[in-house]
DNA sequence: AGCCGCTTGTGAACGCAGGCACAAAGTCGC
DNA sequence: GCGACTTTGTGCCTGCGTTCACAAGCGGCT
């Protein structure tokens, strides 16, 4: 993305598997053929997202006190084919024992440090409504991770007021309170008209990375990464498959079986 | 992405027990013009996800009384490339008039057509916590667009308490309101453990498309299309962009804020 | 100690999606 | 009515991401 989804999607993704961000203007100003100091840049955005579902996969698994994993495995319960798992794993190190598999406990470390989770992420909420009290209270995640560490809105009957532990600042407050908390993730769950100037608060902050609920196109400087999820979109990419099976339909031809193909591995399928 | 996520996640993006990626397949690059039907497999999801956006755009010209609108124009407000938005238009027909550019009310039929949005998505919401409401009250969109027309939680407090102005199911009830209303979306807002269960029983109720915000990997059968939205993905994805930056960056040890002000744009708003 | 089988890591092929650039096509002005 | 200008639609080329297939490496078994 996706966002990019989701991303994708991606957004994105893609950037994403939906591929999304960066993109706006500028005619790709990115001289990025060099190709030099790309260590952390030659992995694939979409691996990067396979890396963080890895992650959440084996984090369960280590709490369950299982020590070792194959790529079969894992890949089975992360829902992708064991040669994709191994090339994502690979772009980050080799951490693996050949003939036996990749240790739990060595992988969920290596790919947190990838993913720049050794040092907390400082989360700041703008929007504080049904979405964004979700957001407020989703607080640690699979493992721990992204604190969130400020709330803005607009509404006075909000100010002060905590959410999740958190109290709700005005957004003309942004670039004060950002500043001070170190706020590295910003997350806007406005709605669209508030969503661009938002947006620009939160880069006039330093914010350099904005993961975007508002269905709305943000124009940002090349220098931000924005993300972005889009509930009307995801449901109309879904409604286009509808769509498609239902026209399809009459002379269905028991679905495109070569997709799943190699993926599933054998058990994927029906449960119950 | 789907991806997605959007997958991007998009990353990109997402595809249930596999991934996503190049599905559909069909063979033949489609001749437009004519063949109504066949056009519809041809088009990339990634295609998908961008016609949706280009279709709120749209909408929103619309309703500015905006008539007509060229490719350049409205490839800047959707924030792609032009030659992008072209050929992801010419997946859906040839609506254009050379020299001219194209009518935005044609183009949004068109859009809603191929989407499916023609005839409405009946939508199914599990999970009625602060993101179900906030999904329930979700309502209409850009356009119309998806009514929510089922809900269904696990609290017994919940039980026919009207959400959005619809009255709360319990999740044992799935199959037999979803048939009853003819849901053809469901969306998983439950926490984690429970997911799995809800999306077998939606599927047990006949729903082919399900948009997933629990972060599990779902199983499912081929048929069935999953998208999935992880926000803890979304924020790793960030986080690796804000460790990437700080190890490009040779003055990495600032503090956060300071470091990016340092490095803030000199034309911090592009803006349209 | 040496062999065997298993699993990783990766080079190479393949296929899709993106971008460029141009021919086709239609409009406007004269 | 004709020519020049504008913008679409698309063929081709490039690059990325996925998949395949296999050699390399490691542990266990005899």
């Amino acid at each position: 993305m996706a966002q990019r989804g989701q991303s994708d999607a991606a957004g994105r993704t893609p950037r994403a598997p939906a591929e999304n961000a960066a993109e706006i203007t500028t005619p790709m100003p990115t001289i990025n053929g060099n190709g030099l100091r790309d260590r952390a840049r030659a992995i694939p955005e979409a691996a990067v997202a396979r890396l963080a579902v890895y992650l959440r996969v084996l984090s369960g698994m280590r709490e369950q006190g299982v020590a070792s994993v194959s790529s079969e495995e894992l890949s089975g319960a992360a829902g992708v084919n064991s040669a994709k798992l191994r090339k994502d794993l690979s772009y980050i190190g080799s951490y693996g024992t050949r003939g036996v598999g990749y240790e739990v406990e060595v992988l969920v470390d290596q790919i947190e440090r990838v993913l720049g989770l050794t040092r907390e992420q400082s989360v700041a909420v703008v929007g504080i409504g049904n979405l964004g009290h979700a957001l407020a209270n989703y607080g640690g995640f699979p493992g721990r991770g992204f604190p969130v560490t400020a709330l803005f809105d607009v509404d006075p009957d909000l100010m002060g007021v905590p959410v999740g532990g958190i109290p709700v600042d005005h957004i003309d407050d942004i670039p004060k309170v950002c500043a001070a908390r170190e706020v590295t993730i910003g997350v806007i769950a406005t709605p669209p008209p508030a969503a661009q100037a938002v947006c620009d608060r939160l880069v006039q902050a330093g914010v350099e990375c904005i993961l975007n609920f508002a269905p709305v196109v943000l124009q940002v400087p090349e220098t931000v990464e924005v993300r972005k999820v889009d509930l009307a979109v995801e449901l109309q990419i879904l409604s286009f498959h509808v769509a498609r099976r239902a026209d399809h339909a009459p002379d269905a031809d028991a679905t495109p079986a070569q997709r799943v193909n190699g993926n599933a591995p054998n058990g994927v399928v029906v449960r119950r």
